[in-house]
DNA sequence: ATTGGCTATATTGTAAACATTATGGTGGTC
DNA sequence: GACCACCATAATGTTTACAATATAGCCAAT
């Protein structure tokens, strides 16, 4: 036995009105509370590459069901921020050296040229923006460690944002947090991803327009960034097991 | 009560030796048939965008469960090649003009860099894998419409191939795809994403090491097919209902 | 005749139970 | 004493059924 429509209390679509197909509620699986955790805590290296993401607790740590952790880490692996085995469950991605090599590479194309239309499309509100932003960055607490590292991956955002091209903000947030998987896997994984002294210069060269500076600036920030990984595969914690099977296999064929 | 481990009859892994634990099989969602349907129907213009993917539909066309559709769905969602919409379902997805122009300013971005870096890097090999393409262009049939559209796509992915960068490759991908799903929103529905005398071009100042030319060349090319989108919002079937909205607004106002 | 609300149907979303697969511990055997 | 097979446990993957929502059709009323 149904009840009456007209007693349903949750409304839930203030204006229901046809004319507008489809612009209703498109708010993506990018909102939600879930992702956004996980990622803020690999962005502030909470989280290390090979992490195990356990359905069940990510469930109970959250509050939710496994099903949502199931689509919010599977949209997770589409983003290629963690990788799903089979059968194996979900670990926070841990980039070959090969890969971490290509994405700095193609962060250096996408920033330089989004620091390019930084410069280009700079106006006032910009300005104070960036403005806010490196004062910000300039004063904060140097011992918050996770702070920090929040405020340091926002710099790239804002001067994406300034570039006014929301398909290459989107994919350079998604290349910062590959670059930031890539350095805690090839440098120490607690390591910043950012030198501290080179956005001050950076956000300068917007500021005063000079577009040359700015890219040459940002370029060689990043490249400095790469410069520092290594090819090192085998970490104190995780991935120990390459290594250690190469100990036995080498204690085998030399004992036996 | 369990049978005997020994009886299991699918083996499935044949050789679980253990001592690499992550390169398995992570073969990725991408493999996915139903992924790659949907993407080949899309790159082909078999699909159009807005056009509704019904999950009971798609199962039964593809003969496997509506959970698998579900994930594909998922998966394709975080790619921004369908939308989802909450109890509407999934859809193939319709650009906005403002998200069209991004899309083309990114592949700018990224295209005039891979075809840098694939002048860089060409080889004999790149050389006879760009040779064999070029023939093909040449000598396919023209009137097979659904051949002709994927060859045009092969070419951008071979350059991006023999840029050598297995990240900037994925990303152009993508916006491939999503350029394909803003022409046929912008333009007309069947059209072909890129004008078939570009191709030759490029692909001689590529052979020519001619990377200044090559870039030019691969620029004009995209401006070219961005220059022949309008921002049209009406079209000739879906979303009439605008169409229809305006033109009985304007004969209620002429006539009441 | 058209508009409004109501009902029936189809589709999507979710929960719980079940099956399958890896993993860690235990006992037996050489 | 070390290695191998087996079993118990925990985790993931899948099926099933159910609930909630939107869509389309229908009837009544103006």
């Amino acid at each position: 036995m149904k009840r009456a429509r007209s007693l349903k209390r949750k409304p839930k679509r203030p204006e229901p009105k046809r004319g507008e197909p489809e612009p209703l509620d498109p708010r993506s699986i990018d909102d939600d509370p879930v992702v956004q955790g996980i990622l803020t805590a690999i962005s502030q290296k909470r989280l290390k590459p090979g992490a195990k993401l356990g359905e069940d607790k990510l469930a109970a740590a959250f509050g939710t069901t496994r099903i949502h952790i199931r689509q919010a880490l599977a949209h997770l692996a589409s983003r290629k921020v963690v990788m799903q085995i089979p059968n194996r469950g979900a670990f926070v991605y841990r980039p070959s050296w090969e890969e971490a090599q290509d994405i700095f590479a193609a962060r250096r194309i996408l920033e330089t040229a989004t620091v390019g239309a930084a410069v280009d499309r700079l106006d006032k509100f910009g300005k104070t923006e960036l403005k806010a932003h490196m004062e910000l960055e300039a004063r904060h607490d140097r011992n918050d460690r996770w702070a920090s590292l929040s405020l340091t991956a926002e710099f790239h955002i804002l001067v994406a944002k300034l570039a006014g091209n929301r398909v290459l903000l989107d994919m350079s947030r998604e290349l910062m947090l590959r670059t930031s998987l890539a350095i805690a896997t090839f440098e120490q994984p607690g390591e910043p991803d950012c030198s501290p002294e080179a956005h001050p210069d950076i956000g300068a060269l917007i500021l005063a327009r000079d577009k040359a500076g700015a890219i040459q600036a940002m370029r060689h920030h990043l490249e400095e960034m790469e410069q520092r990984i290594k090819p090192q595969e085998d970490k104190d914690e995780v991935d120990e097991l390459t290594a250690i099977f190469q100990e036995i296999g080498a204690r085998a064929r030399a004992g036996g």
